[in-house]
DNA sequence: TCAATAGCTGTCTAATTAGTCAACTTTTCA
DNA sequence: TGAAAAGTTGACTAATTAGACAGCTATTGA
């Protein structure tokens, strides 16, 4: 972007972030909700409160902007990803996971939707990042319930299945949240609520998996 | 629809029929896929190879073939809710339902998908179906748990995460399917698959819910 | 057979879309 | 302080959008 013999006057300034996190949120929040083709650049810009040109002034295109708000998620992602140790028991290793990924649901309702929108249309932007970290990093969580079910320490239930289903109840409670709220007859989901939800996550996967605890 | 005078010589066509779900079953496609906003007439219409003129013959506009696509969805949606009947052994019942719901995601992803669509979008078309029908099935069924629990059929857990657990699980199979292929390293899901996952799941829940069987 | 109606579609329109650009203001630092 | 670069934005464009409509063909039943 800079001529490479330019000593301008000029650093970098910090501005450019604060702008950019600006519109990545407001970005996020709308493609959660209507997806990349539903979601309008207009809109994100009022969202964000800035106009429209400014948005392209930090991002070439939607495309673009879109993949940078993946990008965003899927750090955050991965951080959960890793709570999911090796060593200790097995109890204490798949409660503290489930206790990660409802505390993501409950902070981050919007990556997950987001990632869910993605997944549900085909993940057609996420093929890269799927075939790469995710494929090696559920390769080796496989193992470890392959090591527990060896030494007798769970039943012998396809590791697969339960990582499925872990993810499954504990993301269902940030994407389906309307449908959670009109059959608990709630307003909004309370951090409590979020607790109660991870203690019977807990306790049926790991009673149901043959874990002592 | 047709004047309440009119004697015409013509009655109404089971052509309409036809057509109506050639287009029904190309707008389920386009708006699972990419929501409501971000599916287009002209696509859905090359999709069911048809000119645009004539979806909006049948369908006065976008959100009244939505509705349509819809109400659809729910209709299929409303069997597989019933199958979770109040009588018999909670093993059977819950086994029964499971399969149930396995099945419909196999037979029916694009169904599937249409709804988590909706529902991570907040719901904004379905407000008045979860209000009604899906309010009163979820209390009944909240009720037979309760019920189960009081007999010392099963643990004291709270029904509601019990059934956001079965949804979850079953519909994660239609909903996240390119997760799922990655993980496996598969190309596609086999109706063998479906039968393993049914399997695992059915272990789990039963199990950990203390379910005799 | 024929007229009445259902069914169909090419062509148009107004609104919205993503993206461009040149002119402008603000920030930086030597 | 001043000039260079970063940051900003109103006004534009070309493409796409949902939808309207007039005129057409196909189907029906008496």
């Amino acid at each position: 972007m800079t001529t490479s013999l330019s000593r301008g006057p000029y650093k970098p300034g910090r501005i450019r972030e604060q702008s950019r996190d600006l519109i990545l949120q407001a970005a996020e929040a709308e493609f959660a909700c209507h997806g990349f083709r539903g979601a309008t650049m207009q809109r994100i810009a009022e969202s964000a409160q800035v106009p429209k040109a400014n948005i392209h002034y930090y991002f070439s295109n939607k495309l673009s902007l879109y993949g940078s708000v993946l990008e965003n998620t899927l750090n955050l992602w991965d951080t959960v990803f890793n709570e999911l140790s090796s060593h200790d028991e097995p109890a204490d290793v798949l409660s503290r996971y489930i206790d990660a990924k409802i505390n993501f649901s409950r902070t981050h309702p919007t990556a997950s939707r987001l990632f869910a929108k993605e997944m549900i249309s085909g993940a057609p932007h996420l093929s890269a990042y799927l075939q790469q970290d995710y494929r090696l990093w559920f390769k080796q969580r496989m193992s470890v319930f392959e090591s527990w079910i060896a030494q007798g320490k769970m039943d012998n239930i396809d590791p697969a299945h339960v990582i499925f289903m872990i993810w499954a109840s504990t993301q269902y409670y940030a994407d389906f949240e309307p449908q959670i709220l009109i059959a608990t007859q709630t307003e909004q989901l309370t951090e409590q609520a979020f607790i109660n939800a991870a203690s019977s996550i807990k306790q049926i996967i790991l009673k149901g998996c043959g874990i002592k605890y």
